[in-house]
DNA sequence: CGTTCCTTTTACCAATTGGTCAAAAACAAA
DNA sequence: TTTGTTTTTGACCAATTGGTAAAAGGAACG
């Protein structure tokens, strides 16, 4: 928990980290193993060890780092602006994460498949307040008649799965798409696809 | 791969499946021990290995088995019927598989995620050539102004994903929603959302 | 130079892993 | 009941797991 100091306990504090993000995002906290994660850091066990009292440690800083990241988007979300714009622009910015941190959306994504076990106090305390917060929002937009009517909620989950799929479900999507980028025509899609739910008739 | 004989062998084999999937689809291949699988099934270790050769051959069986269910509601888009209908169905059944399958889905999000080492040959084949088929139905619609112009293989992905997203995520998602329902909820949701987004103006 | 602290390695450990084997137990057919 | 077959168990194994201890190597600094 202390801050690393000398300049070798810096850049090793963050070979680890990104080894262990290329790691523990594929394979979850315990299909991982510490050899692993280890030669991905290019060092040796013992000497992980050093930096990171356990496996463990090495994961939770990694959830502790990525659940700061991965809030800021929806926090962003400004309700005096331009509702559809607002809420197209939190898509775009999900999208483009997705694009640029795939492994961090990976992460996340097997963490909640193993039930969450370490974030469920974060999912259902800040997370579960930041987005009812952020569905009043919404609601005042709808009832202000500047997007059509739906559920907030639902609408947020949207946004979340549609753009994340892109980096988690990534295999398959290359495997369909083949060489073709998918994030420049998803991206499309998806402006299309919420400006034609949001904008009202 | 020979057939089961015996009524207990049959059972027990099930009973396997079961647990496997259980286990399987919360941690991963490797994620997951054959002591937890056992456990699941009321088996001992070494009665599980009886019935199958290893670790390996309890997953590519679920994984063979899943695949089968997993693409047959794509099978049955019809080109012949009302094309907002049959997409609307389409994605009704796969949000129906999400409750009530939430472990297969599950289970292949695990795969995927891991770089789908098992099932990618299926993916770049069977499923690839699959989705190119009904993609050409859907600009068949297009093309007809049956649908509003959208892209068909983003499309199919924004189904997969608005749908999945119930199962793979299901502890984020009732962490927000708390006591609700969400399928309920989401059910409407995603029909208004694919209207209106497949609707011809 | 020597000393002090920081870093890395070597050797090791107990527990867990996937898996084997032979014998015991349960079952079925006669 | 006897015999043959299927099912289950207990003891075991080599490899891998997360983690430790202590000593060796380096860098910084007077």
């Amino acid at each position: 928990m202390t801050k690393p100091r000398t300049r070798i306990q810096q850049k090793n504090h963050a070979v680890i980290m990104a080894a262990g993000l290329e790691v523990f995002s594929q394979y979850g906290f315990r299909g991982s193993t510490l050899d692993q994660v280890a030669e991905a850091a290019g060092l040796s066990k013992p000497n992980l060890l050093y930096y990171f009292p356990s496996k463990e440690a090495i994961y939770q800083g990694l959830l502790v780092e990525l659940l700061e990241n991965w809030l800021e988007p929806l926090h962003q979300l400004n309700p005096n602006g331009n509702p559809v714009e607002e809420l197209l622009g939190y898509a775009q910015r999900k999208l483009a994460m997705s694009r640029d941190y795939p492994r961090e959306s990976r992460l996340f994504a097997t963490e909640i498949l193993q039930g969450a076990p370490e974030i469920k106090p974060v999912l259902e305390g800040e997370l579960r307040t930041l987005v009812k917060e952020k569905c009043k929002v919404i609601e005042g937009w709808i009832a202000a008649g500047q997007i059509r009517k739906v559920d907030p909620v639902h609408l947020i989950f949207s946004i979340w799965s549609l753009t994340q799929h892109y980096a988690d479900f990534d295999v398959q999507v290359r495997a369909i798409m083949g060489e073709r980028d998918p994030f420049a025509s998803a991206a499309v899609h998806l402006e299309d696809l919420f400006r034609q739910m949001l904008t009202p008739t």
